[in-house]
DNA sequence: GCTTACGATAAGCGCATGCGTATCATGGGT
DNA sequence: ACCCATGATACGCATGCGCTTATCGTAAGC
């Protein structure tokens, strides 16, 4: 049962990593779908919480999606009353993204009911692990793509 | 910065390991390139590490591929000599996979560079969450998407 | 022997995605 | 005024992938 390992005896991050993300993705789909939202609508609208995005190529880049593919996404959040397209008036190309009340209120139930599916499973795990698990994701997660890939 | 927190102060799970993932394959490439593997052979050469597979379908399954897709990158795989596809004598509609010697020599060499790269990610945790991590993730990895999808 | 089931393979369809390019509006520098 | 860079948008192309179907060989039960 326990393959691929090497003498450390683990397997290779991203073997266990990538399925993992795969089954997380695949719990999160009927949560969404239960609001009408799909996974990129969702990754917009977290990327919104915090604070405006001055430009959509910029948010595209951010969730990693190709900018000209938000654009129907967008116009779909925009239409449901869940963000807002401002023109900036510094700069009337751009157009500043936020999160609407609508908007936020559908990100905090849909993240409320993820999450706490997600807890289900990290009850699993042992305390201390389970720590370790986070602390460690969260510090992996703050880390540039490039600085995973190797500097 | 951080976005996307609840009141517990994290977010999503799916939202910090699908980047992780992706950065984590993105590291890998430059390491298959020079071995002149492919993502989808180096996942076969992981899989039939440990023993032989006895059909196809169930190596496609496995390894998360179509089974349709998986006959070119074992056509290639055999032709370099990598691995064996055996007629099970048993049922001979079935063709037994297993390594070459070639093939575990690749398998290794491969799975020590990618794992020597990762060794440089994990040494910037504290050893406490390094060992949280690493432990969680093991467990979390053996469980079958059902029971991470929540039963 | 005949039928039914399983496995490998090939070929085609459709979806999602990424990329390049063109267009138009705007801003900034010369 | 003029030129070029930037941003939003639309369009077409190519790719990679999953799914379905069809064909063929083989196995196993009747």
């Amino acid at each position: 049962m326990a393959g691929n390992t090497t003498p450390e005896g683990r397997p290779d991050l991203a073997a266990m990593i990538v399925p993992l993300g795969r089954a997380l993705v695949a719990a999160e789909l009927p949560v969404l779908r239960e609001h009408g939202l799909a996974m990129w609508a969702y990754s917009v609208l977290l990327r919104l919480d915090d604070e405006p995005v001055r430009t959509q190529a910029a948010l595209a880049r951010d969730i990693g999606a190709d900018k000209t593919r938000i654009i129907g996404v967008l116009d779909g959040l925009e239409e449901r009353g869940l963000i807002r397209r401002q023109s900036d008036p510094a700069d009337r190309r751009a157009r500043v993204l936020s999160l609407t009340p609508a908007g936020r209120r559908m990100r905090d139930a849909v993240q409320s009911a993820i999450q706490q599916r997600e807890e289900q499973l990290l009850a699993r795990l042992p305390e201390e692990d389970r720590r370790g698990f986070l602390n460690a994701l969260q510090a992996l997660a703050t880390l540039s793509p490039s600085e995973i890939t190797g500097d």
